[in-house]
DNA sequence: TTTTATTTGTCCGTATGTATA
DNA sequence: GTATACATACGGACAAATAAA
């Protein structure tokens, strides 16, 4: 909150209009920690002075941040720096449940769609079966206080599992899920991070812009045995978590 | 790279473009193998002879393989078909020259600039310094094969490490570095990571298209003490790599 | 080591069809 | 209907990097 804030105004720039100008300066600003989770930012009233431009294209700075999930404004109040993402850590023992419920948040896990299939190559071999196999697919959306935050394609073979759907649906947990079919503990194996773009689909179902980025996150799960027990694709809303790794 | 290429030109072949109509002859022969990782395509000159068609819609149509991700051209040289992403282990002794290294690749880091700044909250913290000490920023591109993978935003203490860019700059290596003031051995402290969308910096540093994702990690290296010595804010293309957790 | 040919990168231009205001 | 903007496609010229002679 000093220093290069005021020289936004300063000359031409680029071709960058004036408020995604303002709307960088303050993600900067956020990302370097000189505003940090909860801090309030000045006044629309008080930048836009500052800036020397109408109150009007700060407001569609601060619309874009909010967009995205950097801020939040309250009438009356203020807008404050949005306290960061949800940590999600990832390690020999990640459980959705344990994760976001742990954190004092409302977990939720809702079964969107199921299937079954024959396993493809790579689904296969991650799960220790024949390509071909019959495996079933379950489509989950999982959600920290009613805000989605990843949507899971998770696999298990159809022959050790059978009706893992229904299952799934009343008990509204993988974990609790594993446990019906005598897997009473389970960890991590394998886990894959990469990035992408968020399509359509993403959006709709993540309650995101399109074009936002994603984590999408490939792992194994194995009982105590070390057999693969299920595999999953997860395409997390990068804008709203952040993964921990190692904890 | 052979038969349906020639036919390409033929009459109408739907509403497609010319360009995405060879874009996707390239993708096709390389997803079932005609073409492999690390082959070189023709040249444009001959791609455009063999579709009868204008160099410039030859570029387009690599153009758009090369944004994802599927070749990578270089002037004077050719185009090439990428080879899958590299995997990138992230653990306790995570040090960039031994991953590319290790797994065959010529492993690269130059030195973009480096900065004498005063520790924002978020860094110092990470440091264990009181906010506002003097910290030296190193900005650094890490390549693989000559192809880009990270940029690198690293802080050490001012204090403990002067001279650190010159020295970085001499040693080529995070991990040499460290080893000139003393630190024979350090460990992986803190892994945090999410993702963003290139912008126009990450896209001419990266050499990739504006729009692409990035992995971004965020890492605390302690020494054998425990003792925080530096922070690293890397921007992966995500295109690029996979990170692969806990081996 | 120097030269030469090849190959990609970047710029100039022209023309045409299509969707939008 | 008209004007504007945009994407597509073509043609040419030269610069810059590379590899081979």
């Amino acid at each position: 909150m000093r220093g290069t804030h005021e020289q936004a105004d300063q000359a031409p720039y680029r071709g960058v209009t004036l408020w995604r100008r303002i709307a960088d300066d303050f993600e900067q600003a956020i990302s370097t920690g000189t505003f940090r989770g909860g801090d309030r930012l000045p006044s629309e009233a008080e930048i836009a002075g500052r800036f020397g431009v109408n109150r009007h294209t700060v407001r569609r700075a601060i619309a874009a941040l909010a967009e995205r999930g950097l801020v939040h404004s309250e009438r009356g109040s203020g807008t404050f720096v949005s306290s960061g993402r949800l940590a999600y850590p990832i390690g020999a023992r990640t459980r959705f449940s344990e994760i976001v419920g742990g954190a004092g948040h409302e977990a939720g896990g809702r079964l969107l769609s199921h299937a079954i299939e024959e396993a493809v190559p790579d689904i296969a071999e991650r799960l220790g079966l024949a390509p071909g196999s019959a495996v079933i697919r379950l489509d989950v959306l999982r959600s920290a206080d009613r805000i989605p935050i990843c949507h899971a394609a998770s696999w298990v073979s159809a022959e050790r599992m059978a009706n893992a759907a229904s299952v799934y649906r009343a008990k509204r947990s993988m974990t609790k899920t594993l446990a019906h079919y005598g897997i009473r503990d389970y960890r991590r194996a394998m886990t894959r991070v990469t990035a992408a773009i968020g399509d359509a689909v993403d959006a709709e179902r993540l309650r995101l812009s399109p074009g936002r980025p994603l984590l999408v996150v490939d792992s194994v799960d194995v009982d105590s045995h070390g057999e693969p027990v299920v595999t999953t694709r997860s395409r997390f809303a990068a804008d709203r978590i952040t993964l921990v790794v190692g904890t």
